[in-house]
DNA sequence: TCAAATATGTACCGATCGGTACACAATAAC
DNA sequence: GTTATTGTGTACCGATCGGTACATATTTGA
């Protein structure tokens, strides 16, 4: 066993409660002091355990994407046999879910992040970590899209990486609009057309315009 | 004339350098000395012409939808004489321009405000204005559909308030993608798709010729 | 039992927060 | 000129910011 008094909070439990916060309030939005009353211990604890206010948050942050995002992105990629269109329908609905439940803050954490960052209100590092996030989500769905392309389930004129952003934008949108309150169900209906514009990508049978 | 001292700065000016440090900094991310400084006044003359932090930054959205979001929407409503999707894909064009403008900091100011705003970090009354826009923007997309519609350049299953809340998604989303420096050319690409999707919606049979 | 190590609680640090009191400068009406 | 009115500049307010010094309380290893 290790040396020293033991730490009277559970860790863990601590983080997440931190994460809510950040969740709710922003990284500018939510204080120390706001953490240490959330979480329930004194500020030296919170430093000793997490190193000060900038590293708590990319923990945090961290904690969100791994818990939260990650697990549904590799539901997507993970489970094959289905086909993509499907797949990609159920993790929509999952996203949808996790952005509008009402046992958390409305919206996604790494998206409201995204907008805070880039301004002198976040650590340069926690703007850095996010892109790297953001790009790291972006480079599964293109290895997605792409293998489907290899395996002769998307068309040889699909792109892959366009058809990653365009579904990262749709996904981000519905996060805003979550965070602006909109009930589930309107969001719900987003679904439908964005499956349309990809079923297009999934089968040549399907009119497809083309610019001419 | 007005009785007594003349004011030695422009206002306008001051209010349109405010509403590009909300943009780059968000509300809690930028100070009242950060305004001071940036616009050249004292605390006082802030004060005394714009009231409190609260309402400039109130100003500030407000300038910021009539100088910036509000000519963009309108000229999607008013020019009918081109088809629907062209109107649309000029729209996306020029909202694209404006969240990856290098001489503006990046993004939508209304998108991160509301991505900031619902927690305690942003008054009450900021949260709500911001709402009530979102649903101002929503409303005119949704005559704008429904207008269409009515004029049989619609299918008549189509439906308006689905349509405007996915292009409103795909923009938000656009947005959010500008935020984290995504380069205007990997935005232009997701337009392509989303008019396809409109375009399903426009006319079942025929191709609709999409041109930058 | 005693020393080393770790956590907690209090009390505090300098800096900055949003906001203002007050003296003074400028302008217009009389 | 006088007076009323309005903006400017300085200097300051109490509150809160992120962060820490230090004494005390536990815990383990020796």
């Amino acid at each position: 066993m290790s040396v020293g008094r033991k730490r009277s909070f559970d860790k863990s439990e601590a983080l997440d409660k931190a994460m809510r916060l950040f969740w709710e309030n922003g990284y500018s939005g939510t204080s120390v002091s706001d953490l240490t009353e959330q979480l329930g211990i004194n500020k030296p604890s919170l430093y000793a355990a997490f190193g000060n206010k900038e590293k708590l948050f990319q923990s945090a942050l961290e904690r969100y994407m791994a818990c939260y995002a990650a697990p549904l992105l590799e539901q997507l990629t993970i489970d094959d046999e289905k086909p993509l269109a499907q797949r990609i329908h159920h993790y929509m609905n999952n996203i949808i879910e996790l952005v509008s439940d009402t046992a958390s803050p409305k919206g996604c954490l790494f998206v409201k992040s995204s907008c805070e960052a880039g301004g002198t209100g976040v650590p340069e590092e926690v703007t850095q970590a996010l892109q790297s996030m953001g790009l790291a989500t972006q480079q599964v769905l293109i290895t997605l899209f792409d293998k489907e392309q290899r395996l002769g389930r998307l068309p040889a004129t699909a792109e892959p990486k366009v058809m990653a952003d365009y579904l990262m934008s749709v996904l981000y949108g519905i996060s805003v609009l979550a965070r602006q309150g909109r009930p589930k169900q309107e969001l719900n209906s987003i679904i439908e057309m964005t499956i349309n514009t990809l079923s297009l990508q999934l089968d040549d049978t399907e009119v497809v315009p083309v610019a001419g």
